[in-house]
RNA sequence: GCUGCUGUAGCUCAGUCGGUAGAGCGCGUCCUUGGUAAGGACGAGGUCACGGGUCCGACUCCCGUCAGCAGCUCCA
């Protein structure tokens, strides 16, 4: 006998094998019409999947208010897409289609070219395939009869996965609807005329199971929604993440360019967003000092047999700048990080336990040679320079070192407005041997990591094992661009690799008069200086709060008559320290404010004949709108406190969500 | 690096069937002298990314190179 409980708390038993359908119908038409799916127990399941005949389970019936239902519908409309296609084309192998986090995708192996103009003919057959209103059908079958229906119909993908990926699987499933037969775990929604609105959105390449090494297939992106509105909401929210893109802002605000004469992936730092960096910088250097780092500098290129020592050469040499080549072999590298110079600092002179930690702080910048495929905007570069420093500190200090490195972390993107990230702890994977040092080490460190960071109440902290790099554990702050990638800012490694003998040899002279090891942790809490700025500039829409941006105030006469009050208002904002500008041209005041709120530009002081008789400015804000008129003085000092405390006023929404993250169904 | 798409004025883009280019914004000059998101007129600005090829003729078609975009893979 099966118990069934529900969500209202009600029970219902059952003698017979049953279906999620059939308990739907009995509880009423409606439901049983507006029914997509099913959640047993923490499973969610196709509506024709037989309930167990023994025992209790919960059971909740999932209709358009769910979620989970969403995920169900975009993957049934992956199947209708495929079906589409191999109705279209010939040839067409199948490989795996999944749901994402805003829709879905389906690979393809084909020999026709997908483009954005096979959209059209694919989706009008999709159409017709929801209008026929054919059931999916659930088929369970052994893996042998599995593997010869999958030979029979052609699919050499599929026999590939069951024999690698399902090998343990004694039996498989499949969906039917209509003709179309795929391997598939589902779910699905009963019936392909309760797929909501849908759009095909992009094609790209993408590798069968991942690995660049095998075959190269063709990937069709849709998403699906239960509404048109919804749709259309989604669409549009996409649009607007897209007029935030850093680099159409960085263009159109003139803040950075990158230029082929220069070299892919080697940004120019224009005027205005140097103005941005150079602030940054001079904050981080100030909140370092106060920490008790000391700044360093050191060279853009060091020989090889230093990145021999840190076992960065040859092992990285893929992606580095080929070597510079001297007479008599003398070969340098330019620098792909900044721990082998730091780690020479160190060991300019013995130190003592007393002095630990020390702590060296650079502004260093690095060359590494990514793939052209990988560059883009700020975000992946070529060139960039990390607000880096080493700390080197004994076993006992490394929680507290660790902890400090994060408070500050934190306090940088508190500071700036930024919340919306997540914190990944990097762990070994248990499996792997390329990891250096101790397993006992590890497990020591990678508990007393955890337990800083859950004292931290760090946000959205999810440890991730096989994370870690190959010398130490890491804690890594990961944010979102306008378009859902996932970028890595912050980090905070601890390295057990470079101080040890078979590397630097790095030592300290205890207590006991005997040399120790040091610990060495790298951090940088904001990354890179460009991919900071360039997820900034999205984070901000190019609004930035008033002390980073390049352009403060801008003042404006009302009409000619009045440029000589206006020059004098700015010269004294100048003189009080504010990136201040004028608008005396012969245009509209209309027409310079639109200008002005255009550019961004946080206030407008407009001058005429009032404010001139009465020695005042109407303070427009970009935000509010017109303040009325204060003395100059009076908007002096609003201005400079706002600056001093670094007031974060508005920043743009969260990220459209394009992520593409995984869910469950695959095959 | 791989697959696909794209490259026209400073920016955003149009350009039909192959017959040597166009708009808006911006920029310059002049008129207008104004009160919180676009006043008006005139004008300058192009080796149609670059290099080959086909053709009587190439911005247009083909090949290559470079760069950008999307995705994949990678990411110390």
């Amino acid at each position: 006998m099966l118990k069934v409980r529900l969500p209202d708390g009600s029970t219902r038993e059952y003698e017979h094998s049953v279906r999620p359908a059939e308990i739907a119908q009995e509880i009423g038409p409606r439901l049983a019409r507006a029914a997509l799916a099913a959640k047993v127990e923490d499973r969610v399941v196709s509506l024709d999947t037989p309930l167990p005949a023994e025992g209790e389970v919960s059971l909740r019936l999932l209709t358009q208010k769910d979620p989970e239902a969403l995920a169900v519908m975009r993957h049934s409309c992956a199947h209708v897409m495929a079906r589409a296609v191999m109705r279209l084309f010939d040839g067409v192998q199948l490989a795996f289609g999944p749901t994402i986090e805003n829709g879905f995708y389906y690979d393809f192996g084909m020999e026709h070219k997908l483009t954005e103009e096979d959209f059209p003919a694919i989706e009008a057959e999709m159409r017709r395939i929801i209008a026929e209103d054919e059931p999916f059908e659930r088929i369970e079958t052994p893996r042998e009869q599995a593997l010869a229906v999958c030979a029979g119909l052609g699919q050499a993908l599929k026999v590939e996965h069951i024999n690698e990926g399902l090998k343990d699987h004694a039996t498989l499933s499949f969906y039917r609807q209509g003709e179309f037969l795929d391997l598939c775990r589902g779910p699905h929604v009963p019936r392909a005329g309760v797929i909501g609105p849908f759009k095909l959105l992009s094609v790209a390449g993408a590798y069968w199971k991942g690995d660049a090494s095998r075959q190269q297939l063709q990937r069709l992106y849709g998403t699906c929604f239960f509404t048109q509105q919804e749709l259309e909401a989604h669409l549009q929210r996409v649009e607007e993440a897209k007029r935030r893109d850093h680099r159409l802002l960085g263009r159109q605000l003139e803040l950075f360019a990158v230029h082929p004469m220069v070299g892919q992936g080697l940004v120019l730092w224009l005027p205005r967003g140097a103005i941005i960096r150079s602030l940054l910088e001079q904050w981080v250097r100030e909140e370092l000092v106060k920490r008790g780092y000391e700044p360093v500098y050191t060279p853009h290129i060091g020989r090889v047999e230093l990145y021999q020592t840190s076992g960065h050469y040859p092992y990285y040499a893929e992606s580095q700048f080929r070597p510079i080549d001297m007479e008599e072999g003398e070969r340098y590298l330019l620098k792909p990080m900044n721990c082998p110079h730091h780690v020479m600092i160190y060991q300019s002179r013995p130190r003592s336990y007393r002095e630990l930690p020390v702590r060296l702080a650079e502004f260093g910048t690095v060359y590494r040679y990514e793939k052209s495929g990988e560059l883009g905007g700020m975000t992946r570069v070529r060139g960039f320079t990390q607000d880096d420093a080493h700390l080197f500190c004994t076993e006992e200090q490394v929680a507290e070192e660790f902890r400090g490195c994060l408070e500050m972390t934190q306090y940088i993107l508190r500071t700036l407005g930024l919340t919306s990230y997540r914190v990944r702890l990097g762990f070994r994977d248990p499996a792997s041997n390329k990891y250096v040092g101790s397993e006992d080490r590890w497990a020591k460190a990678q508990a007393a990591l955890e337990r800083v960071c859950r004292e931290m109440d760090l946000p959205h902290l999810e440890i991730e094992a096989g994370e870690a790099a190959f010398y130490g554990p890491k804690a890594d702050f990961v944010v979102a661009d306008c378009l859902g990638r996932e970028w890595q800012l912050g980090t905070v490694q601890l390295d057990y690799n470079l101080p040890s003998p078979e590397r630097f040899g790095l030592e300290y002279i205890g207590p006991d008069n005997t040399p120790h090891q040091p610990v060495m942790i790298h951090r940088a809490p904001l990354g890179s200086l460009e991919r900071f700025v360039g997820v900034l500039i999205e984070h901000f829409a190019g609004a930035f709060p008033l002390w980073l941006a390049p352009e403060q105030v801008r003042v404006m006469a009302v009409s000619e008559k009045f440029e000589e009050y206006g020059r004098q208002v700015e010269a004294r904002l100048k003189a009080a320290g504010l990136r201040a500008t004028g608008d005396y041209r012969a245009e509209k005041i209309g027409a310079k404010v639109r200008d002005a709120q255009l550019r961004l530009v946080p206030y407008m002081l407009i001058v005429g004949a009032r404010e001139m008789e009465q020695g005042t400015v109407s303070v427009r804000d970009r935000i509010e709108g017109d303040l009325g008129a204060m003395p100059v003085q009076q908007a002096i000092e609003k201005l400079t406190r706002e600056v001093q405390e670094k007031t974060v006023r508005k920043v743009a929404q969260l990220t459209a969500g394009l992520g593409t993250r995984r869910e469950a169904n695959t095959y």
